[in-house]
DNA sequence: TCCTAATCGATAAATATTTATCGATATAAA
DNA sequence: TTTATATCGATAAATATTTATCGATTAGGA
């Protein structure tokens, strides 16, 4: 029901392809130039042919016996993710965790960086974290419509989510990067990515305890 | 073919679990005493069928015309999730990510906390973040022995990750979050959760593309 | 030149997950 | 007290995802 799109490529295919990608570019340094979906398939824990599946969609070809040329097959999942476009972000709270996104270099990797911060904190108000200002976050949306700022990330406390995500999508953010620990009620048109590292780390707890008290009925 | 163990509850069931728990907890807090599955899955964006499957794992029972009891629900949750039990860990690799996680308060609501942190740098060795010292990384050893701490974080750069991991596995861990973007390579007994960040925020760029640029083919 | 083995691409089968349906039951209102 | 209805729990159907299989192809060696 609803006009929700259908995906070209299923949830699961696209969670594991920015991690072929990754460690395809390493592979690359290392001077490789062909490799099979056997060996990537092998250095990431999965089966050949699920890997050969997910990179059929990108539209990469391999060839037998000697698999992909890993430079077109890097190209074809620029392509596929989004590489191939320089992607500005504007984040909102600069607290511990949205320092640790800002001091990261690596994003620039994939072309996408973090134009500029904001927060309501005089603390914080006018430093800069590397070369990326630190502004009052009431001019978050002049400045989000003046540069056509199509994502956002969230970073401050859960109890000022939803405002900050309200704001975000009046001033023209499309798509939110969410790593408060509540789900954010926003018109359908807006993507929102939680990144809930609580309930991520929930998980491991969870794989360990079924592992070492074994199974507790079945 | 391997003895991997049959996870109790399906792997997109248990992501849903720690969210459920958040939000019931806001719930709670906000004075609610019963909920039932429409209104927790109308809140989450979910169907009420999920919703109902997923907590039937936990082995809360609802009741009819008023759903589930809010204080049993939690309860179930926090059983079935291992928050019952405290859970200590140590961190390796004091940087900007690993300085977020130290200073983050909020883990002890899950009865989980962070016992220690080490790192080979001199600039934070001998530290303390939110009462936890920073301890040098040659302790990691014998100190996660004394203390029987079986649960990692790595928070250091990919080159060093695969290091560290090793080091942390022979001296007893046997859970790791591993924040460095590379596949680690470890004894099948060993649950080791990856936290891509930026193969996180891959998917979120990708799904807008999607949106905006429409369906490529089909 | 011919043969062998590795690999892809396509199709089919098996599994896993989500969603629909429906009877039973307890609450609250008539 | 009776009735209407919201909700659960169970079962079944529909969908999505993973895994298996197999023929075609090509590189590299016999
Ligand atoms: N730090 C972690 O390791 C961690 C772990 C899990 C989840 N999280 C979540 O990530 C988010 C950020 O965590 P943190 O530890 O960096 O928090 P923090 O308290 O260190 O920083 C929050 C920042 O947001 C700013 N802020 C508050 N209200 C604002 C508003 N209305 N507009 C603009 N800025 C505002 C504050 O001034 C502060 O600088 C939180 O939702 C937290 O629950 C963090
Ligand atoms: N900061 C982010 O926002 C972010 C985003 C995505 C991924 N990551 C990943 O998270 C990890 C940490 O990122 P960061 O930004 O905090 O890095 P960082 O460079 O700020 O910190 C790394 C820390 O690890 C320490 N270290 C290095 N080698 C070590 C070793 N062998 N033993 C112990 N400690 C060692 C360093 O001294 C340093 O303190 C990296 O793998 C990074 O790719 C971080």
């Amino acid at each position: 029901m609803g006009d929700k799109r259908i995906p070209q490529i299923p949830l699961p295919t696209l969670k594991r392809l920015p991690v072929y990608y990754q460690y395809l570019t390493r592979q690359a340094r290392k001077g490789v130039t062909d490799i099979s979906c056997a060996s990537i398939a092998k250095a990431m824990g999965l089966v050949a042919v699920q890997v050969r599946k997910d990179l059929q969609l990108t539209g990469a070809v391999g060839r037998p016996k000697t698999g992909y040329r890993l430079k077109e097959l890097l190209e074809a999942l620029e392509r596929t993710l989004g590489y191939d476009n320089k992607t500005e972000m504007f984040l909102v709270g600069v607290g511990s965790l949205g320092k640790a996104l800002l001091h990261y270099r690596r994003f620039g990797d994939y072309n996408i960086g973090i134009a500029a911060a904001f927060d309501v904190s005089e603390d914080v108000i006018g430093t800069e974290i590397d070369g990326k200002p630190v502004l009052p976050f009431r001019k978050f949306p002049s400045l989000c419509r003046r540069l056509h700022v199509k994502f956002g990330i969230i970073c401050v406390p859960a109890e000022a989510a939803q405002e900050v995500a309200n704001i975000m999508v009046s001033s023209g953010i499309e798509a939110i990067w969410n790593f408060a620990p509540i789900t954010l009620e926003l018109p359908d048109m807006v993507i929102v990515h939680n990144e809930n590292l609580t309930a991520s780390l929930s998980i491991l707890l969870k794989k360990y305890k079924t592992q070492h008290t074994g199974s507790e009925r079945e």
